[in-house]
Formats: structure tokens, C-alpha cells, sequence
RNA sequence: CCAGGGGUGGCGGAGUGGCCAAUCGCAAUAGACUGUAAAUCUAUCGGGCUUGCCCUACGGGGGUUCGAAUCCCUCCCCCUGGA
């Protein structure tokens, strides 16, 4: 039978893990290397579909964990799944879940990303340091063999994800792009631990796998692997070369990093990963990082920065990021950024966005979440093109040269 | 004019002898945000520097006290009744 994923590739970076191709899905072709915008409860925060098709997106990524609790997959199955029941024509995905191990788990209360900088990791281990961490707070997720316990976040009730629920949850949903239930573990977590989660990692991908092969879904729907190992170098190859030897539709790489080697690492990776499947580097979208991603040889990104940060008021720009609250914008009557031409740049200016910010708009949060993804989505298309013209180091130092400005 | 209530930092509003440069909220100023517990969170928010202290401040002025935003006198202003 037909595999419900294809993808081609069209042009490699010379020298680097590059490469610009495209996937088919049953719900249309992306272009990649691409942005997938996050749309986590079957809507991307502020905007409607339209909006989201008109700036460029490709692609929409929703959440298993937060459908399955509300609404219920059972309610996406009677709204004729995901697509029919947001509104979305183009391709999506959804996320297994796995992440919330993570961020309701291991990161609950504690402030910790999944990108830290090698320093902090050091600091807290040898106790220089405190990631906050508040023990009367309990997590809201926790770990054993078989699958990870949940409670609810929104009315605190308890929920079990074993891979095959997460698969079967996802069926219902019926994302063109699923992934395996996989667990995202603390970048500030020992090597021990990232091991012993890697291995139960790789055995859940092997139950998602099966448990997907035996439905019809498997026809409509690509399962994508995902490869952990932390920010451990043998790890991550091992990881690499056991999730490569399954049978997946395609790739994700998740977990976290040191902020300083995630471009490495996503080598690492990406050197025994198949050529021929797409990969999808997971929760990452600043963009030095997705030039690195993109020049390390991942297709996909999602993340939720973009639209986070637009509705708290950063906006990015060709020379930096800048906080349109700030009293410097109050009185500027340009556009956010002269070279965009997203909706909100063609039709407002730093003034009133900063004035919606202020006054408390809804609006404020929808041309802002516009113009981002516009940027960030534009800025990976742009990467595309780049490898096309055989240009993509180039263009990323010219671009990274005015964004950070010596910053970086 | 009489009776009562009240005037506190940009605003609202606590405090009613020392722990008060003054709780808290808002506004303001900046920062953070990387598979969304997020239209959220954090910090600062009278002035000066040697960061411990000094100066200026709770309507104005005067007084009591070792010490006053807090008690007394007086003036000014606001609100509510009454003539």
C-alpha cells in the first residue's frame, strides 16, 4: 500500500547536512526546509486559518495531550477530525504528548526551558545555582515503564498515556503527521537519567509502531519517530541509529540541549538519520537556531516563540528583536519592520500596535502573532531559497550580521 | 454659618506614636519567553552616593514627644447633612 509520507529532495548545501525538498502529504505538498506554525488546541493563538494561510504558514501542529482533554478526541471524531473541525485545508500534526512529560513533570514551576546554556547546567549541579524549584508544588506529570501519569492541568483529574493511547489518540485526531509518545527530559537531568529515559523512549517507539502498523490509519497518517538523548553525544548517536532502524514515516528530534552545541548535535543526529525521510527538530525557533538546524540537516521546526512572544509584545525585526511596549514606540509612526511585508506592516504602524499593547486589545496580540510568524516563517523560506541558489551560509551571515548586531 | 467625615507617593487605597521612604492594586519603566498550565512571568518604581547611610516627603504652618503620616493647635481645601 501506498505510505501516506513522500519526500524529496531537491537541492543539498555542499559540505553541510542541508538540504531543500519537499513532503507530500494527503493534504497537500510543504516546501522545506519549513516553519510549522503551533496551533497546540486546534488554533494557532489570535488568528484565524485564514490569517495563518495568508502569512505563509504551511503547516499546523496541535497537541494530543491538550485535544484529548479538551475537547476530547471523541468530539475532533465527530467534527470529521482535524482539519474539518479547525478549518485548516493544509497539511498538520500533532504532538504525542510527550512533551508535557516534560514541561508538567521534570520543568514544572522551575523555570527551565529545553534550550539551557551549558553554564547554568554546571552551576546547578554543582550548587552554585538554583533552578527554582518550589517542593510544595507538586508535578503535574510523572514517569514510570509503561507510560506517563498526568493530571489534568485545567480541573487537576488523572489521566494515563501509554504510546499505544498517545497513537490511538492521534489516530482519532487524524493529523496527517503524528509523533511517537516519546519523553522530553530536563537539559539540567544527569547522564544516567537521560540514558535510562532514551532506552524507554526507544521502547515506546517501538510499541508506537506496532500499535500504528496494525491500524488503517497507518495508510493516511506517517508516524515520525523521535530521537532523545539529551545534550550527550554518544547518546544522541544511539538514539539516532536505534530510531532510524525502525520503520517510521519520518523524523523528529526532540529533548533538549546545551544552547551552544544544539547545531552539533543536531548533526550528530542528522548523519544517521535516512536521507530520504523528512526530519523535524522539535520546539525550536529563534532564528540562529533554525540556520543552524537547516544547515544541520532538519526539514521541519515548529515552535511556539513566535506567537508567545507576539503576544507579550516582542516583535522580531531584520535588526533585532524589540519590545513594541517600550516608550521609544509610542510616538513611531513607521512600520514595525520597513522591509516586511506582512499584513500588519502594510497596514500599521510601531505606534498604534504599542498603543493596542498597552490599551489591552485583543488585536494588538493578532497583528503581532502576524507579523512574527510572517518573519519567522518567511525567514525559513528564505533559507530554502538560499540552498536553492547555493547561498545559505551567506545569507545566514548577512541576516545573523544585522539581527544580532555583535550581540550574539 | 452649624454638625459630621476627609485630605498619604502618577492614580486608587492601607497605615492611626517607634519595626514607615510608607502594605497592596493600577499605571509606568525595563527584561524574559525555544514540541504552549502563558493575552504570561520577573525586576524596578522620591532623590543622592561610598548600598550603609544621608536628604526630601503623608494638605500648609506651629506645637507635644527621646521619637509624629499617626497626638494637640491653627489655617486652607474637599465631601455629606442642616440653617
Amino acid at each position: 500500500m501506498a505510505k501516506p509520507i513522500s519526500f524529496n529532495i531537491e537541492k543539498r548545501v555542499s559540505d553541510r547536512l542541508g538540504r531543500a525538498g519537499v513532503i507530500n502529504t494527503p493534504n497537500g505538498s510543504i516546501q522545506t526546509p519549513a516553519f510549522v506554525t503551533v496551533g497546540t488546541k486546534a488554533t494557532v493563538k489570535a488568528l484565524t486559518p485564514e490569517q495563518v494561510s495568508e502569512l505563509g504558514a504551511q503547516v499546523v501542529l496541535a497537541n494530543t495531550y491538550h485535544l484529548y482533554l479538551e475537547p476530547g478526541d471523541d468530539v475532533l471524531v465527530e467534527g470529521g477530525g482535524l482539519h474539518k473541525y479547525m478549518n485548516w485545508s493544509g497539511p498538520t500534526m500533532t504532538d504525542s504528548g510527550g512533551f508535557q512529560a516534560f514541561s508538567l513533570g521534570a520543568a514544572f514551576d522551575k523555570g527551565v526551558g529545553k534550550l539551557i546554556k551549558s553554564k547554568d547546567v554546571e552551576d546547578e549541579r554543582d550548587g552554585r545555582k538554583e533552578i527554582s524549584t518550589d517542593i510544595k508544588k507538586l508535578p503535574l506529570a510523572k514517569v514510570t515503564e509503561d507510560g506517563v501519569e498526568f493530571r489534568s492541568h485545567i480541573d487537576g483529574s488523572k489521566h494515563f498515556f501509554t504510546p499505544e493511547k498517545s497513537i490511538e489518540i492521534q489516530h482519532n485526531i487524524g493529523a496527517d503527521m503524528i509523533f511517537a509518545f516519546d519523553e522530553c527530559t530536563s537539559p539540567t537531568a544527569s547522564y544516567e537519567y537521560q540514558k535510562e529515559a532514551m532506552d524507554r523512549t526507544h521502547r515506546w517507539a517501538g510499541r508506537c509502531l506496532e500499535y500504528h502498523k496494525k491500524s488503517k490509519n497507518s495508510e493516511k497518517q506517517g508516524l515520525f519517530g523521535i530521537v532523545q538523548g539529551g545534550r550527550y553525544e554518544d547518546l544522541r548517536k544511539e538514539s539516532a541509529r536505534t530510531i532510524a532502524s525502525m520503520d517510521f514515516d519520518g523524523f523528529g528530534i526532540g529533548g533538549s540541549f546545551n544552547k551552544e552545541d544544539m547545531e552539533s548535535a543536531v548533526r550528530w543526529v542528522n548523519e544517521m538519520l535516512p536521507e530520504d525521510k523528512p526530519r523535524h527538530l522539535l520546539g525550536i525557533g529563534e532564528p540562529s537556531d533554525l540556520f543552524g538546524g537547516v544547515l544541520s540537516g532538519a526539514d521541519l521546526f515548529d515552535c511556539v516563540a513566535p506567537t508567545r512572544m507576539a503576544r507579550n509584545g516582542t516583535l522580531h525585526t531584520l535588526d533585532g528583536r524589540i519590545n513594541i511596549t517600550n516608550a521609544r514606540f509610542a510616538r513611531d509612526h513607521s512600520s514595525i519592520d520597513d522591509s516586511c511585508t506582512c499584513y500588519t506592516c502594510r497596514n500599521y504602524t510601531r505606534s498604534y500596535v504599542s498603543h493596542l499593547f498597552r490599551a489591552g486589545e485583543m488585536l494588538g496580540a493578532t497583528l503581532a502573532s502576524i507579523h512574527n510568524l510572517h518573519f519567522i516563517v518567511k525567514l525559513v523560506a528564505d533559507m530554502r531559497q538560499a540552498i536553492l541558489e547555493k547561498d545559505l551560509p551567506a545569507f545566514r551571515e548577512s541576516f545573523e550580521g544585522k539581527y544580532y548586531g555583535g550581540r550574539c
